[in-house]
Formats: structure tokens, C-alpha cells, sequence
DNA sequence: TAGATTGTTAATCGATTAACAATC
DNA sequence: TAGATTGTTAATCGATTAACAATC
């Protein structure tokens, strides 16, 4: 049924290759080879040059690929080059950060309103985007085609918000909060989570301590 | 060398695991199994109780773990007992959010200041924390014994955040630019890859309207 | 031509899952 | 005892890496 099934793994390193290929000087580097990518982001070439081969045209053995044409390539397969309508649940601190980066817009993501239960908060707005109560949901997704929403609730709310998203016609959710939601089999949930991110960083730090690989300071910094 | 080396994708799950187990109703559920933990997050019950055994204590057979047990000794393993303090590079709107979340120190975080390029940013406060210039961050590292250092800079300069963090004597850093840092191999990087979740939600959203599984809109919701 | 690079096929590696005996 | 659950060994699966012929 899916011709070109692509690894979630793949999936995963493309917006690096796009990072990557963006930060280069346009005017020097027509051609860039997988090896030259692999080096810079510490991957294998012949994994980046499968990765590559599941969304651009091939390569020119000796010289590499067209720069330019990768970026393209990359930001049509990855949906970056249309916009998509997304709301926020949940108007606190993360809530609100998110609202007001810009930088979203790259990703095709657009941001265009927020929910909360709040109703202190209702009515005023960040970043030039408004904040309505949680029952004005569904109406306000339905008649702008919202297909994505954010929840950026506490824990403990986080599936009510879940709940109302799918009524509310929404087809895919990008969760920040640390919980595992359920869903109809339909919607994709896309678990943002930095508990876990939190989690390496903590049990490596932890595990260097209790191996003495650092001291409890800066003392390897002396003498 | 590490007698009982946890993989990766183990240590990523903890997390999952320990927030499942703190949801529930302490009264009513003194033990918990391995079965139970996995149909509610969605999991192989093997593989939870692999999991469960890299960190805790035997089950038993027929009642399966005593919950409080498994909380503690996962808190424990992910070092999330001990408050590590940590610093910030980047007081814009992500580096403000992190700044101000309370809940990291449930994790074992303990985000002590911050750090701007930005004169005018310098010298106020996020929620209590001072916001330092760059050029105090290696002494405050050092006199505070600072092992963490968090980067909410742009893609941009994120490389030379990285290595004033390096030289400040950090030994872990949460990069959340979307940038390969460069460290030497002694350092830590935790990649938090909000592009590449995003990557995720936008290609299969693409994908599902290019099938025709979803319309423009709400028309499904139609006739 | 020689050499760097591509793309593909085969081998390796690691993680997940299945099967099953042991336990309470 | 019967049945749910554990922990372990073996089988499966998928992703990464190695080897190599083809290309410019």
C-alpha cells in the first residue's frame, strides 16, 4: 500500500540534513557529497546516502549532490514548503513560548490561536495571537480547518485536552505534556518529551559521578 | 568496564514508566505488574519488565512489583534524588519557559541562572533568576560547580554557546538549537529535537492527505 | 587513467517479541 | 490446584554498517 515506506529513523535525521545543508554558503558549495554531511553530524555515509535516496533523485557519483536541490527535495518531503494551521491548549509558560517563535513558520507549522481553561487568561492576547476558552474549540477548528494541535497542559489535564482535540476534528497532536495519551486509531500523537531527554542526561551524569569520571566541581580544572 | 550497561531506548522509557506509576491511586495499588504498566503505555509486557529489571528489584510472581519500590528505584537510577544545578545559555522566549517551569526539579534539575548576549536582557530577572552577561559564566560555573549547561540559543551561535559551556568546565549539555554540536568526547549532548518531531507530524500529515485520508477540512464530519 | 563517490547487496548488530519453565 | 505473573532463553525483526561493483 505505501510504496516508499520511510523509517522512522530516517525520518528523524532529515531535518538535521536540511540544518545542515541550510547553514552552507550558497555560492561555494554546489555540489555536497554524503560523506561530507555524515562527517559534519557524525553519521555513517552509507546511511546518509540511504536516507537521502528515500526522498531526492540520485546522486552524481565523484561529486555528491545538488545542494540546492536536496533543501528542496527535503522540505517537500518533510510538508515544509505548505502551511499548516495548528492550535495550542494550554496558554502557560511553555504554552506561550511556543506561541510566539516564529521560527515555526520554516517548518510549515502556523500557529493561530491558543486555548484555555483559565478564564483570567481568555481574551487577552500573545504575540498577536488571541486566547479563547475551551469551549470555543471545536467551532474555531472546524471553521479553520485545524488539522494540528498542540497540548501544552499539565499532566493531569492532558488527556481531557486530548479528548476534546480529536472532537474537535483534529488529525494529528503534538503532546508536550509527560503522559501517554490515547486516541482513536486514526490520529497521530507525537510525544515532544523532555522527561526523557532529562532521563539520559541525568543517568549519565549520575553514572560518571559514581565512577569518579568527574569530581564534585571543577577540580580537574586545577592544578 | 559497566557491569549492567542499560540501553538507550531503556533508559528512555524510565521516565514513562515512573509517571504511569506516580498516577496511580497509592491506596488502592500496592502492587503493580509488568502487564498492567505495558497495556497502559501502549508497550510489550516483556520488554517493560526487561526494563524493570535493569533498575529494580525481582517481582513476584502472580502480584507483580510493589509500586512504591519501582518509583523510588527508578527516581534513584535516573538520579532524579539528587538536584543537579544547571545554567542557561539564551534568555529569549524558550530559554525564559525552561527558566521558569518549576517542575524540572522533580527531575533533578535545579536551574540556577541565566546567560545573554543581549545587554539590555542583562542584569533582570526571570522568576527569581538573575541573567548574568556571557562573560561571567565561567566563574559562576566554576564557584557554583555547575555540571549542566542548557543551550535556548539560536541555531546560529549555538556553537560558540557550546564551547564557552565546554570551557566553563560543564560536563552535560541539553542543546534545544537544531545544530550538531561539536564537543569533546569526555562531554555529554542531549539533542532536544523539536524540528525533528515536528519532521514526524508534518510527513505523515503530508502523507495522509496525499492518500485522500483526510480532507481539506471537516467535510468527513459532513453528510 | 586514478580516485572519489555513488548505490546495492550481504553481513552484522541490537532491540523487540515469542515461547516456556518457574513461582506464588 | 489453576491461573496469573515472573524471568530467561531463543527467534524474529529492523536498522546499521561493511563490502564492492558501477560511474564520472
Amino acid at each position: 500500500m505505501n510504496p516508499k515506506a520511510i523509517s522512522k529513523q530516517t525520518l528523524l535525521r532529515l531535518p538535521s540534513y536540511l540544518s545542515y545543508l541550510k547553514s552552507l554558503p550558497k555560492d561555494e558549495c554546489e555540489y555536497v557529497s554524503a560523506t561530507t554531511i555524515a562527517t559534519a553530524l557524525g553519521l555513517n555515509d552509507v546511511q546518509v546516502r540511504k536516507d537521502l535516496a528515500c526522498v531526492s533523485k540520485k546522486g552524481r557519483p565523484k561529486l555528491g549532490y545538488v545542494a540546492e536541490e536536496l533543501i528542496r527535495d527535503i522540505e517537500s518531503f518533510l510538508g515544509y514548503d505548505a502551511l499548516n494551521d495548528a492550535i495550542i491548549v494550554g496558554a502557560g509558560r511553555l504554552g506561550g513560548a511556543l506561541l510566539s517563535y516564529e521560527g515555526f513558520k520554516e517548518y510549515g507549522l502556523n500557529i493561530v490561536a491558543a486555548f484555555d481553561a483559565d478564564e483570567s487568561k481568555v481574551g487577552t492576547e500573545i504575540c498577536g495571537k488571541k486566547i479563547f476558552p475551551l469551549s470555543k474549540m471545536k467551532e474555531l477548528c472546524q471553521r479553520m480547518k485545524v488539522r494540528i494541535g498542540i497540548i501544552t497542559v499539565p499532566a493531569h489535564s492532558a488527556q481531557k485536552a486530548c479528548d476534546m482535540l480529536v472532537d474537535s476534528g483534529i488529525y494529528a497532536i503534538w503532546n508536550f505534556a509527560p503522559v501517554h495519551l490515547k486516541v482513536p486509531d486514526n490520529i497521530l500523537v507525537q510525544q515532544e518529551n523532555m522527561a526523557a531527554s532529562l532521563a539520559v542526561l541525568s543517568a549519565h551524569l549520575a553514572e560518571a559521578i559514581k565512577n569518579n569520571e568527574i569530581g564534585k566541581g571543577d577540580e580537574e580544572n586545577d592544578k
